[in-house]
DNA sequence: CATAGTGTATGCTAAAAAACATAATTATAA
DNA sequence: TTATAATTATGTTTTTTAGCATACACTATG
């Protein structure tokens, strides 16, 4: 945890423009002061549930998964986070502990700032405001239809969306095919609702209809409208 | 669809109450000249899935169900409306047409307000944006632990859970027991995530073993405790 | 470099839930 | 009212998925 001190406005400038740009200068210096930088490692835990919510969350390098502990050690990946993005106000705005955990999949440098001054900002400049209710206008969307993929569709629409989900998050390497992330299938399983012997067989079956090839932790996409059919159809 | 006239102020929500008092006298006159009374008959259709949102609807009297149709026929109930809350806005601030659909249970008198407007009276008040950002928050919280009490439970789990839900979004009869909405096996699954056979199956067997007692769609809750420990174990 | 430990792969079995079938009951409308 | 449809109830079969066992990498560590 260390004090950030000047780069933090050029970092800003060009990674967080959208919301740096809606700020005043006044309100900008007062950032850079209750700024703080943390790196965390593979797998380490930046919350948990069952906390009291008290910084948001700015994802600046790597990746972090948002996953809630379920029944009998089986967790679900409720969202992905690329950089740059916001997490971990939620339950601050709703005056209640966390509900789910986050954590990094791989090496991260995260951003956090007081959440108590978050909301003096936002009471400061109202589209800041608008920024947080649209983002929460859009999880809630996106949660809602979760609900209705993960409840209704067999085991391979699941493990479908859960790849295309990976491919519209981190996208593609340079070959436009390889997935950006590597996880391990049982990170697949948390996402796509089912035990890790069922990912793995799962996975093994895209391969001998190949739609993907799989070399380790590495996959790659050979058939993606075909995924999408198996996503909304069988 | 008629033009409301004087009582709208006694229907202002608690929430809201405070908001309402503040507002200037200018503002209520137009906030009553833009809203719009509705009837709803039993199971009629309040919005649709893919349509644009346009109006804050706020239910003053009857139940309201949230809901989203997926594959072969089955949908799911998201949430459930009661009086005085406020739907219909998430679509709106996401910017995009709406994910879920809306249906009154039984004979519903609603309110609208045009969204346009209802982000106007944000702009000029900071205390209204925070009050859809809380509520936001906590729906998100809620559809996150959803998707886990949906996708890990056993059917007894989720079927008890649906039972308290329904205790406490519409409580019980003056008998202290007997549940306050009459709904369809049907509607039960919808809400829990099952079959209508296994949702009337699992429904005789809590009969059985003295949970509860039925009398059409008349449910009486004998052992609430009992009901909280299945939703929490199997 | 040996070895424990973790992650991946695959087959087999058991359990859970869906699908299907058929009555019985209740609502609804002619 | 009777007829017709819709809903509720329950038994049986089939499908899907979880659970378990085993084997084979691969990797980290002493």
């Amino acid at each position: 945890m260390v004090k950030f001190k000047s780069a933090l406005e050029k970092v800003i400038s060009e990674d967080l423009a959208d919301i740096w740009a809606i700020l005043e200068e006044d309100q900008k210096r007062r950032i850079i002061d209750a700024f703080e930088l943390h790196e965390f490692k593979k797998n380490q835990l930046i919350y948990a549930e069952n906390e009291t919510p008290e910084y948001l969350w700015i994802l600046l390098k790597g990746k972090v998964k948002i996953y809630k502990d379920g029944m009998g050690g089986r967790a679900q990946i409720l969202r992905l986070i690329r950089p740059v993005q916001y997490f971990g106000y939620r339950a601050y705005f709703a005056n209640e502990p966390y509900v789910s955990s986050a954590a990094a999949f791989e090496p991260s440098t995260l951003g956090s700032l007081p959440m108590h001054f978050v909301k003096e900002l936002m009471n400061e400049n109202s589209k800041l405001m608008w920024f947080f209710i649209h983002e929460l206008s859009r999880n809630l969307g996106g949660s809602d239809t979760k609900i209705v993929s993960l409840t209704q569709k067999h085991i391979r629409g699941r493990l479908a969306d859960a790849l295309l989900v990976l491919i519209e998050n981190y996208g593609y390497e340079d070959d436009d095919s390889t997935l950006r992330i590597y996880m391990a299938r049982e990170d697949l399983a948390s996402l796509s609702n089912m035990t890790t012997s069922n990912a793995i067989r799962t996975l093994s079956l895209f391969v001998a209809e190949k739609i993907i090839t799989v070399d380790g932790r590495r996959i790659r996409i050979l058939n993606e409208p075909m995924l999408r059919k198996i996503s909304k159809f069988g």
